[in-house]
DNA sequence: AAAAAAC
């Protein structure tokens, strides 16, 4: 099977043997004939499965064809929206179309929010056929009369659960409104949660359904390892980690912007280049980081969930979990950005006692029990071992309830120990570990961030995450919750 | 629970 069976247009498939492409993969096989035919589609697509060139490269053989065979006096208007819910993956569809149309009379440009308005307005002056956006900036540009959408005759809602999640149902909703009703709609979904459904049933007119994947499914070429620690040591374990893979890049997870930074700020000082990505940095700083950390520039990139969707660096073999998030499905788009293609990759998640309840969650859904790997040196807080599979999450819950104490009662002993301990704790071992670390150092001023950075701030770094309050969830599962 | 996204 060939892209030329497929019905693209030679410029299209010189394009894709460019590239380096010579078999399309399985959703590229199922969409492109699809959209080709101009029919809606509702896809399912597991990330790295080539879901990007599955809908850019019919999205634009349509618009090259259509062009080709008419006068259209609406040359060089916008025909094709493609929608995205966070700017680093519209950026990263901006580049697949950017590659795919270059034997192609189409213009494209990507919308996003957090940089100059006046270079997007000149350049939809021009005259783009294509536009990628985030939904925000787009309605900013709407407002101001920078973009007409009344010509469009192709929608893409990528990472469209994303956006659910993202709360943008509202702008997706006035946005749609703006479009022709004759139009060839396409959306993407990771989830088929019932609010999905929903929006697809508005959106799309006897969609095909595209399913390559089961969903929820993740790469059977990643290796998933949890290892169980006490939240105080992660942050020395991370390192301890990353020094036995001396030559990997990874990129590592964590649940807040400030632990983001300062996890990255902790690598830094103990040698391992790293950088963080989060949404209270700059767009610039944000899409330099991500460059240099796709160039290879950078070893680790320490992440918010911002990065956990869509984002697609080259045979990247390491995703850690600093913390493990809090919905089993983060979990599977996290880890997607390892495992990609085809290419092997690792799951590496840190878990302290107060995360056990989140890892039966995602074990549930992923279908597998996760090994758990005791580093040595790192040993878990007893706890960890308590009260079976449920991790003592109702006894701990009711208890920080019952004393009113706004939980803080089980916390503050868990950072008070290992720090008054760990100097003296270890004198029977070495102080420094193979790997060259140095734990005979306090906890705390080991990691103290400098003064800048703590300025202005008042949460701790490894706080351990608070715990949550969801006893109705958990026995509804995944029946509803949200 | 926090994250993301418009000014």
């Amino acid at each position: 099977m060939s892209f030329a069976e497929l019905g693209l247009i030679p410029e299209l498939q010189k394009a894709v043997a460019d590239a380096g492409y010579t078999e399309p993969t399985p959703i590229q096989r199922q969409a492109i004939p699809i959209v080709i035919a101009g029919h809606d589609v509702m896809g399912g697509a597991q990330t790295g499965t080539g879901k990007t060139a599955g809908f850019t490269l019919p999205l634009l053989h349509r618009l090259a064809r259509h062009a080709s065979t008419s006068t259209s006096p609406a040359r060089h208007q916008t025909r094709a929206l493609i929608l995205a819910p966070t700017r680093e993956l519209a950026m990263q569809v901006y580049e697949s179309v950017k590659t795919y149309s270059k034997y192609v009379p189409l213009r494209a440009t990507c919308i996003y929010g957090g940089v100059d308005m006046n270079a997007q307005i000149q350049e939809l002056r021009r005259g783009i056929e294509i536009v990628i956006a985030t939904p925000g900036r787009l309605l900013d540009h709407v407002q101001q009369k920078t973009i007409n959408l009344s010509q469009v005759e192709m929608l893409v809602l990528d990472e469209a659960d994303r956006m659910l999640d993202m709360g943008f149902i509202p702008d997706i909703r006035r946005i749609l409104g703006l479009l022709p009703a004759a139009r060839q709609s396409l959306l993407f979904s990771a989830t088929f949660s019932d609010e999905i459904k929903k929006l697809a049933d508005q959106m799309l007119k006897n969609p095909q359904l595209i399913e390559v994947a089961r969903r929820n499914m993740v790469s059977e070429t990643i290796t998933h390892v949890v290892h169980p620690v006490s939240s105080g040591m992660k942050r020395n374990l991370l390192a301890h980690l990353l020094r036995h893979q001396p030559d990997t890049q990874a990129l590592v997870f964590v649940d807040t912007k400030i632990v983001c930074g300062r996890l990255a700020h902790f690598l830094e000082r103990h040698g391992i280049s790293a950088d963080a990505i989060h949404g209270d940095k700059s767009q610039q700083q944000r899409t330099e980081t991500l460059e240099a950390f796709k160039a290879g520039k950078l070893r680790v990139l320490v992440a918010t969930d911002v990065a956990a969707r869509g984002i697609d660096i080259d045979e990247l073999p390491y995703v850690i979990n600093f913390e493990l998030p809090h919905t089993a499905e983060d979990y599977v788009h996290r880890i997607g950005r390892t495992g990609r293609a085809g290419h092997k990759g690792n799951a590496v998640s840190l878990v302290c006692a107060e995360e056990k309840h989140w890892l039966n969650d995602i074990q549930k859904l992923i279908k597998l029990e996760i090994p758990q790997e005791i580093v040595p040196g790192f040993e878990p807080e007893p706890e960890f071992f308590e009260a079976g599979s449920r991790g003592g999450r109702g006894r701990r819950g009711s208890a920080d309830k019952a004393d009113g104490g706004r939980e803080r009662a089980p916390r503050a002993a868990q950072p008070a120990a290992p720090r008054a301990e760990r100097g003296g704790k270890r004198p029977g071992r070495s102080t420094i570990a193979p790997d060259g670390f140095d734990f005979s150092k306090p906890y705390e001023s080991s990691i103290a961030a400098p003064a800048a950075e703590t300025a202005g701030t008042t949460a701790k770094p490894d706080e351990p995450p608070r715990r949550g309050q969801r006893p109705v969830a958990f026995l509804l599962g995944g029946l509803g919750r949200k």
